[in-house]
DNA sequence: ATTTGATCATGT
DNA sequence: ACATGATCAAAT
C-alpha cells in the first residue's frame, strides 16, 4: 500500500483523477460524512488512505521516506484556490536557533503532492471530483519569499511578540488560530522565557501562492 | 493538551 | 467577494 517511489506515488495519485468523492469512498469502502461542515478534514484523510501516506499527524511530510507532502486544495470551477492551505503548527517556544532549512514548514513545502477537489457548492459533496494532481517543488522565487514570510514571523514570535501577530503579514505565508475554537489557550514563550497564554497559531498558504501553482505546473 | 486533516462563516 | 479569525473531527 505505502508507495516505494515517487513515480508510484505519482501515477497512483494521477490514476484517481476524475473519481468523484462518491466512487472513491466507495473503493476504500469509507462511509460520506453526512454532514460534510462537521467533516472538515475528511477528504485529505480519504487522500491520504488512497495513497498510502504514512507519516499520520506527525509533524513530518506524509511520505516521510520520499519526503514528500500531501496536500488536498479545493478549487473552483475556474480552477482557482477556494481556501488557504493548512501547512503545520506554529511554533510558540520556538527554538530561536533553528533554520528556515530545519523548520518544519520548509521540510513540509520542499515537495508537495496537490490533489485538486472540483468543489461547487451548489452541488453534492459527494460529487466533488478529483482533478489532475500536481507534483510541486517550490522554485527559486518562491522559495525566497517564504523563507522571508518564515523568518519575519519567527523573529516576532521569538521575540514574544505573537500577540501582534495577525493574518495580514507574510505575503505567501501567513500564521491564524489553529484551535478548537477561541477560547483553547496554549503557552506560549519568549526569549526571556517569560510565559503566557495565547491561541494555538498555525501556518497557512495564501491563495496566492496555489493560484501560481494550479497555473503553472 | 497537541498536532494532524482542513473548511466555515463573519467582518471588511 | 474575499481574507481573516473561528471552528469541527480524529489520533495520540
Amino acid at each position: 500500500m505505502i508507495p516505494t517511489t515517487p513515480d508510484e506515488l505519482w501515477q497512483r495519485a494521477c490514476a484517481l483523477k476524475d473519481l468523484s468523492l462518491a466512487q472513491l469512498a466507495q473503493a476504500l469502502d469509507q462511509r460520506l460524512p453526512e454532514q460534510p461542515q462537521q467533516a472538515k478534514g475528511w477528504i485529505g484523510q480519504l487522500l491520504e488512505l488512497a495513497l498510502g501516506a504514512s507519516a499520520g499527524n506527525l509533524a513530518k511530510p506524509d511520505f516521510m521516506h520520499l519526503n514528500i507532502e500531501l496536500k488536498t486544495l479545493p478549487i473552483s470551477l475556474r480552477g482557482d484556490p477556494m481556501e488557504t492551505t493548512y501547512v503545520c503548527h506554529a511554533p510558540l517556544r520556538p527554538n530561536p536557533q533553528e533554520t528556515w532549512e530545519q523548520s518544519v514548514v520548509y521540510q513540509k513545502l520542499q515537495h508537495v503532492l496537490w490533489i485538486p477537489i472540483i468543489t461547487d457548492h451548489k452541488q453534492a459533496f459527494a460529487e466533488r471530483t478529483i482533478a489532475q494532481p500536481i507534483l510541486w517543488q517550490p522554485n527559486a522565487s518562491q522559495l525566497n519569499i517564504l523563507k522571508q514570510d518564515w523568518q519575519e514571523l519567527m523573529d516576532m514570535i521569538v521575540m514574544g511578540d505573537i500577540e501582534s501577530i495577525d493574518a495580514k503579514m507574510g505575503e505567501y505565508l501567513h500564521i491564524r488560530p489553529k484551535g478548537a475554537n477561541a477560547k483553547s489557550l496554549t503557552i506560549g514563550h519568549n526569549t526571556l522565557g517569560m510565559s503566557f497564554k495565547t491561541l494555538p497559531r498555525g501556518f497557512y498558504l495564501r491563495t496566492d501562492l496555489t493560484k501560481q501553482i494550479l497555473h503553472t505546473c
